[in-house]
RNA sequence: GCCGGGGUAGCUCAGUCGGUAGAGCAACGCAUUCGUAAUGCGUGGGUCGGGGGUUCGAUUCCCUUCCCCGGCACCA
């Protein structure tokens, strides 16, 4: 005689099991409806769950998160029976939820091509019409194997084989296809109501590329046509943040086959660069950093020293001359130890800060360049910190400090914090890392971030913690970190003397904060879909006559702006103040000012906004100010008109 | 690097079932002297990514190579 709690605190009881579906009838035939699955005693189920003992139940519509999700889980099985149906040789492998959506890899002698993909769509479209029951069973392990080997699921059959022997697994069937898989599913094909396959692509089988590759089948799906409507919108607008094309609308930088992942900065996104560069230099001269400057190329025998040839090699560019053999640098650490090594260093000098616009090279693989935002040849805002073991936390917490400054500085307030551990490719006994994992754990806790553990993915000579930021259509990049290494300082022989006359190594925290400057005005031109704010905009303002007779006062405004250090640049052609209007706003200039004969007899200037605002006249004064008080906010606040 | 899709005018793209290409915008010229997101008219512009092959003839078909795009793998 079971109990239902539910959410509502109301308890409903029943003479004999019953099923998730007969409460939510009970309750009411629109939940019934509505209900895809249910929360019960703490477990997702199907709505088919039979109920024979006291639970707490909550009844799981597209409403909820999770209803969402299931419906994308069904919506993939939904794919796999319609590529079985059409392309019976193909095998199935998973087909799990991710952001927005699914995908379903197939194990198939060809790939899929987009018209295979329209075809595909199609049928799932007749499945969802021929709403299909999706029934759950539960199938011994070993009956399971064979099930699917006597299907000639071959993949299906080595998932379960890695699934601990003597456990039952569940299996859903619709229609002619059935899978293995945890649940729960909707009840039936026909909830499935709005979804589009997205792309094709291979993929590893289990993720490994030394497997064979796959074909991997995108999609979304949503709760209602409108929702997925809405998204493929989204979509579409994030292509037009994208910074390569906007790069290339403002002249901000291109690329060219012959230097392939390089970039060609054009004048106005070096005025972006370099603006950001002095900002850093900024904050560098107020927390007590010194600048330094390193060689590009460097005897590959540092290199070996170092540890980067053994576990970095692979991305490394070698150059040769006169017999002897050079690499590129791909970071600056090692030649940052160089400069410590210069002179005696005492332990009264540490922590001893020291920071360079490094410029680095990696050979990344060809498949992985992206724009800006993955480069061979890119500049770091980098810097190494020598100090004792007692100096890391206080260390790590004023660069934790910094990282938060300098992201609300450039207007970005979500940042997801990992912290990356021990690698399999790495240097240094498990004690240090034991301890350098340990101490940044402690600085993340004490400072009272919200971090996920990302383990493996250390550098090779330490932990660190990655501050990431996630592009205009969700893609997450790493920008800043916060290395802790034990290990290089010793290989590479920098010592201190201690308090007690001993030579003691230093502890090395590596760190940069933007990342590189290219992956970063990737992500800011992307963050800002090109309308930088005003202190880092190429052209910050533009004087634009209305005829010819304002040509001489339109110069002489821009003039004036110029030499109080604004970006500013005048507009004399002989077009229609409409045109000019147009094409400035379109290259996100901040503030236009339009100069007619109002204007110039009165000595001040009508100023419209990149947004459309028109702030009416004022006087270059009040202009001056209004922009002065703008660009001291940084990325922070936007002004009120 | 792997799988797929691409590369045609400065940009965005169409096209050629093999007979050396077209639009819009941009550029240039002329007219227009204008009040807040496109004034009008006219003109020029392409070794159809590179190399090789098949062919009377290749931008089109084949091979190869480079680069780009989307994933995967990688990402100190």
């Amino acid at each position: 005689m079971p109990r239902i709690t539910l959410p509502d605190g109301s308890v409903r009881s029943y003479p004999e099991p019953v099923s998730v579906f007969d409460i939510a009838h009970d309750i009411g035939p629109g939940l019934a409806r509505a209900a895809l699955a249910a929360e019960a005693g703490g477990i997702l189920v199907d709505t088919s769950h039979i109920l024979s003992d006291d639970t707490r139940l909550r009844i799981i519509t597209e409403r909820d998160a999770e209803g969402l999700e299931i419906i994308r889980h069904s919506c993939a099985h939904l794919l796999a029976q319609a590529v079985k149906q059409l392309f019976p040789a193909a095998q199935v492998t998973i087909g799990p939820v991710i952001e927005d959506g699914f995908y379903y890899d197939f194990a198939f002698e060809r790939p899929f091509t987009p018209e295979d993909l329209e075809r595909i769509e199609a049928r799932m479209h007749e499945l969802a019409r021929q709403d299909l029951r999706i029934s759950r069973s539960v199938m011994p392990r070993a009956e399971a194997l064979g099930f699917f080997r006597a299907a000639g699921e071959e993949y299906k059959a080595q998932i379960i084989e890695s699934i601990p022997a003597g456990e039952s697994l569940s299996l859903y069937s619709q229609g002619d296809f059935t899978d293995l898989c945890r649940g729960p599913h909707v009840p039936s094909t026909g909830r499935i109501k709005a979804f589009k396959l997205t792309k094709v692509a291979g993929a590893y089988w289990r993720g490994d590329s030394k497997n064979e590759m796959l074909q991997r089948i995108y999609g979304t799906a949503w709760a209602d046509k409108k929702a997925l409507k809405e998204y493929l919108h989204r979509l579409e607008e994030a292509e037009k943040r994208d910074h390569r094309r906007i790069g290339r609308r403002l002249d901000l930088f291109h690329f060219q086959p012959e230097a392939p992942g390089m970039v060609f900065w054009h004048d106005h996104g070096w005025r972006v660069y370099r603006e950001i560069e002095n900002y850093v230099r900024g904050q560098l001269r107020r927390r007590g950093y010194q600048e330094v400057r390193t060689p590009q190329i460097i005897d590959r025998s540092l290199w070996e020293k170092s540890g980067h040839i053994s576990k970095f090699g692979d991305v490394m560019f070698m150059t040769r001359s006169e017999e002897r053999d050079f690499a590129i640098k791909p970071m600056n650490c090692p030649a940052h130890i160089q400069i410590f090594n210069q002179g005696l260093k005492s332990y009264r000098d540490l922590p001893f800060r020291m920071s360079e616009f490094g410029s680095c090279h990696r050979n990344e693989h060809s498949g992985a360049l992206h724009g800006l935002l993955r480069v061979r040849g890119f500049t770091q805002d980098d810097a190494h910190i020598f100090c004792t073991e007692d100096q890391i936390q206080a260390e790590v917490a004023g660069l934790i400090d910094l990282v938060y400054e300098v992201y609300r500085d450039f207007g970005f307030t979500e940042v997801q914090v990992r912290l990356a551990t021990r690698p399999v490719k790495r240097v240094g006994a498990d004690e240090l890392w034991d301890r350098a994992e340990a101490a940044l754990r402690q600085a993340l806790d004490g400072n009272k971030l919200d971090w996920t553990l990302n383990p493996g993915d250390g550098a090779f000579y330490g932990p660190k913690i990655d501050f990431s930021l996630k592009d205009s259509i969700g893609r997450v990049w790493q920008l800043g970190t916060i290395q802790l290494d034990f290990s290089m300082p010793g290989r590479l022989d920098a010592s201190y003397v201690a308090a007690d006359s001993s030579r003691r190594t230093p502890v090395m925290i590596h760190r940069a904060i933007l990342g590189s400057l290219e992956r970063f005005i990737g992500v800011l031109i992307e963050h800002h879909a090109g309308a930088l704010p005003l202190w880092l905009a190429p052209v910050q303002v533009v004087a634009l006559s209305l005829t010819e007779k304002q040509a001489g006062r339109a110069d002489a405004v821009a003039e004036t702006l110029k030499n109080q250090g604004v970006r500013a640049e005048s507009d004399l052609r002989n077009e229609t103040i409409s045109l000019k209007i147009r094409e400035h706003t379109m290259q996100r200039v901040p503030y236009l000012l339009v100069i007619g004969a109002r204007e110039a007899e009165h000595s001040t200037v009508a100023v419209r906004t990149r947004d459309g605002v028109d702030l009416g006249a004022m006087s270059l004064d009040g202009l001056l100010e209004r922009l002065s008080r703008e660009i001291a906010c940084r990325g922070r606040g936007i002004l009120e008109g």
